[in-house]
DNA sequence: CGGATTTTTGAAAAGTGTCAAGGCGAGTGG
DNA sequence: CCACTCGCCTTGACACTTTTCAAAAATCCG
């Protein structure tokens, strides 16, 4: 297989890319409902019918965008596989992080239906494979089915009740309780998918964790390396992360 | 009219209270539709026919707590005069204050279907007026009316875009920043609802805007000081905040 | 007017950012 | 197979912003 020579954008300022997409594959998508967490998960026939005829899989190589702040937002997405950071920026380049995604995570909700274009960037930590709906039909398919838009509603719920911690924890954790909180999170988030909470592996740098966690990236690296002093983690290189106390971890995260 | 002598509570850290409400006057309440931007504003007959049978109209006295962290969550409320802070809290008493919300916002996102406890509180700055609802029949009439399931989505929408925001701030603004982008927004409101955006009436204390900003009391008031040197704002008494610049003052909130 | 609360201001301390150098690991090409 | 390069991570020293501690000034309210 010969491998098109194209170069990934440069990180800092991501330029605007002619086309984020390096290819819809399969017309529909058909994993979007195999993940248990997913909002496509278990849906009832005729949402999923309806769905089903206009939705896509979309293949993302690591640090392509999916939309960039401003990009008119006309579909909804399913995260199948891969990781993706949400982030916002300044004019003058500072980034924050809102959240990392995975599969079985929705990207869609902040959209209020007036909203015409995104405010978030999304951009791909890894191959990322995306299932994605056109947003009319979408929200035709949520007015329709009730337990569509209770899901909907339920996953909005979660994210701003996620919102808020991670608030708390911009507001008032110092630097090495967000790293710690960052490191927990990551864990029960395995946990969730029925993975050991335990040896984590980081698909993100420790620049991108910075521009989640409000740090830079230097401290983020003096977090892990007290951490580790402390014993409560061990490194196997920078994304292999075992967490040998978890409660001592939790203390150190802020008890919270 | 006689006023009860009781206290209102310690504020670092409120204790339980035995009935954070001081009464439910009327039953149901009229007054929740007459703000344009509230969720029962322009409701259908049926749902708002439906609410009505349930809902009651509560006052809260300055520095009441609506509920706790750790509360059940049985109701959501909307604001019909007043304001009121949601926060979260460390173990340790660490606080920050997720946002403040006035006449027409809802209060009850953020709470998933299988959360039957909040994890936010609420405390009124001002008296305060809600109208309350029962849970239960108002998710009922959140199914049964596709107006009010949108609402309730496009709020929470909003709700996400705007916790974004809060979230670059906290992670990436430095202090004057942030000063800035709170009077902005405080202007902002305050034009949604069709009032001047100059002269604000702030209803916290610069206590509680330190929590929201994610500083301390003292680094907001050398904000609003710097901010006053530059002759971008004006003070009169520490509550009263006349706008000079508001361009200025964009810049000077990092320019989002 | 007077006491309490809140705000403002100052000075010192702490935490995090900035700048710079070196290390480690993965991928490349000789 | 090994040396080299490149990108990312770690560590150190110093600078800067914000916090902390303290006191004075302003404001509120009876």
């Amino acid at each position: 297989m010969t491998v098109i020579a194209f170069e990934p954008p440069p990180r800092p300022v991501a330029p605007r890319l002619a086309g984020p997409v390096r290819g819809a594959i399969t017309d529909p998508c058909v994993n979007c409902t195999v993940r248990p967490l997913s909002i496509c998960a278990g849906l009832d026939h005729d949402a999923w019918e309806r769905l089903k005829r206009v939705n896509q899989t979309m293949v993302l190589e690591p640090r392509r965008l999916l939309f960039q702040e401003g990009d008119p937002a006309d579909h909804v997405y399913t995260i199948t596989s891969g990781q993706i950071s949400l982030s916002m920026s300044l004019p003058d380049g500072r980034r924050q992080i809102t959240e990392f995604l995975g599969p079985g995570d929705f990207i869609g909700l902040g959209l209020d239906s007036e909203m015409t274009h995104h405010t978030l960037t999304a951009e791909a930590l890894t191959e990322v494979h995306v299932c994605r709906f056109p947003r009319a039909p979408f929200t035709r398919a949520m007015e329709q089915s009730a337990q569509l838009g209770r899901k909907v509603l339920s996953f909005a719920s979660r994210r701003i009740a996620a919102a808020g911690e991670q608030q708390l924890m911009l507001g008032r954790k110092t630097a090495v309780e967000r790293v710690a909180s960052f490191l927990l999170r990551a864990a029960r988030r395995n946990e969730e998918r029925g993975a050991p909470a335990s040896p984590l592996t980081l698909a993100m740098t420790r620049n991108e964790i910075a521009d989640h966690l409000g740090l830079t990236l230097e401290t983020v690296s003096r977090g892990f390396s007290r951490l580790r002093q402390l014993g409560v983690i061990r490194l196997d290189g920078a994304d292999r992360v075992t967490l040998n106390d978890l409660g001592r971890l939790r203390e150190l995260a802020g008890g919270d």
